[in-house]
DNA sequence: ACCGAAATGTAGTTTTATTACCTAATTAAG
DNA sequence: CTTAATTAGGTAATAAAACTACATTTCGGT
């Protein structure tokens, strides 16, 4: 049920199964991780309370191999800053602290993303976009955002992409779709209506049908090439933060996918592009 | 000079100052990181051919405590994944390795943002925000397609933004700008010239002139809050992919502390804007 | 109240890391 | 070219930490 791989959370999760010694050491955990990875056996068993065999026990129980072990695990966990225990950003935060939430909420998205990577969709993706005569990126609200940047993306490297977020041309152009192009729609749910009946009508046309979007969701029914996203509810629960960066990065490995595609004659075209942004500088820099 | 946080990389920059069982001990880690963290000082040290205390010179020489401390921080670094030593994609790269890579230089851009976070001046950012009768976001590029995610996430929260990525008609804002108006910049560089002439446009109104930039950059001297974003330059070389990330991730931010400010009153007004979107759903679900 | 099972602690053992010291190598001066 | 000085590296002893086996306690059931 738990596939959380994240220490703290599996933790805080596990506490109400923890028997009593075993909840003194979570708690002393819990209350200060950072210092739990410094600390030694001894020192922390001090800490919560109980013996050192018990702490060792604690590890176990959590899939650690031992007191190390688990410390290594632990320090992990910290990186990715989930050190709050309630991740969600609280009203009297301050400015020193919802920001790294924020962030760090965004960190952990990514990690997770990065843990369940669709690899074989992807590559199918980048089959699909790589021959593609014409791309179209179709997203709407915060996805139309990613959709723009899916565009700028694409097109600089010189590959026909065009994104609308107005569902009227959206309808239209798939209807009117032919061989070659190809349809990348971009929701967090599958489910906004408006999207999926703009896909069913490019499904019924000749052109490849591709969207970035979550599992078992109507557009995905409806898609050749599906790249699915884990939608995590919690921290999404208001905006759409985190998901949509994961979008973002997702079609960055699909841009990269067709560059590495298409080889090194890439490079020269990136750098004569790169270029013609120069006049438009008041010193050197990339974009 | 080197202020870079990730172990690994501190190595690798190291190598040439080192000497010769250090380089041993040095070459043993950088060939397997995450080995070197699971395995006892001693494996570590046959592994590299030289003796046990050489290892903890070793791991003292980089700021540790000791081993088990190295061990920790070496274990920290592996999190970002930074596990490739050439962190740009190769053209070798198979499906299994650049998406990875991309999400690796995704999570530690942000990382190194979170540990250099300008709070004073988000806190600031804020201020003017939270105050605004209008706020404008003007960006040019990548940086437009993040202007429409801010236009997009401050509306929900209710606040009347607008993104505008025409120089033409952010020019016309610009100038007829007045007081209660704060513009908001988003640039990688602060070099885009058409974007610096807009804010030094919007400079000479009433109005507020904020960016999200790089320091010491033209669009950084001529606004009144400058939100700094460093910029590295290796692994965002032909495009800003990075970049990007993190100024959203800085504008959710702003946007979560506007909405703190306002405090509770805000959580309603959420919770109606979603349940408007569950009509274009076939389904429940979040945005 | 007593028995048995589970939980926790104690003490001893083993593993791991650190320190102090010694030897080999390297370099610069005579 | 030798030799003294200095640094790098290794050995072995010491200290610290973690683990294991076993003893004790605690708790639930009868």
């Amino acid at each position: 049920m738990n596939t959380d791989s994240n220490l703290l959370t599996q933790i805080s999760a596990a506490l109400p199964t923890l028997n009593k010694s075993e909840t003194k050491v979570a708690d002393a955990i819990l209350r200060n991780p950072e210092a739990a990875t410094r600390s030694s056996i001894a020192v922390l068993a001090t800490d919560a309370g109980v013996s050192e065999p018990s702490v060792n026990r604690f590890c176990k129980r959590f899939g650690a191999n031992g007191f190390p072990d688990f410390k290594l695990r632990l320090a992990r966990s910290l990186v990715a800053g989930v050190k709050y225990m309630s991740r969600a950003v609280e009203l009297d935060d301050g400015v020193d602290v919802y920001p790294k939430k924020l962030f760090d909420n965004t960190i952990a998205a990514l990690l997770l993303a990065k843990e369940h990577l669709p690899t074989a969709a992807l590559d199918r993706a980048v089959d699909y976009l790589a021959q593609a005569r014409r791309i179209y990126f179709f997203g709407l609200g915060t996805s139309a955002a990613v959709a723009a940047d899916a565009e700028h993306k694409f097109f600089r490297f010189n590959v026909p992409a065009m994104a609308y977020t107005d569902p009227l041309m959206q309808r239209m152009l798939a209807a009117g779709a032919g061989v070659g192009d190809v349809f990348c729609f971009i929701s967090h749910t599958g489910r906004t209506r408006p999207i999926v009946e703009v896909a069913e009508l490019a499904k019924q046309s000749e052109a490849a049908v591709m969207a970035i979007t979550a599992p078992n969701s109507p557009l995905a029914a409806v898609s050749h090439c599906v790249i699915e996203t884990r939608v995590s509810e919690d921290t999404d629960a208001y905006l759409p933060m985190t998901s949509r960066i994961v979008q973002l990065v997702l079609l960055d490995v699909l841009a990269t996918g067709v560059a590495l595609r298409r080889g090194e004659r890439l490079l020269p075209h990136l750098a004569r592009i790169k270029d013609s942004l120069k006049a438009t500088r008041t010193d050197e820099a990339s974009n």
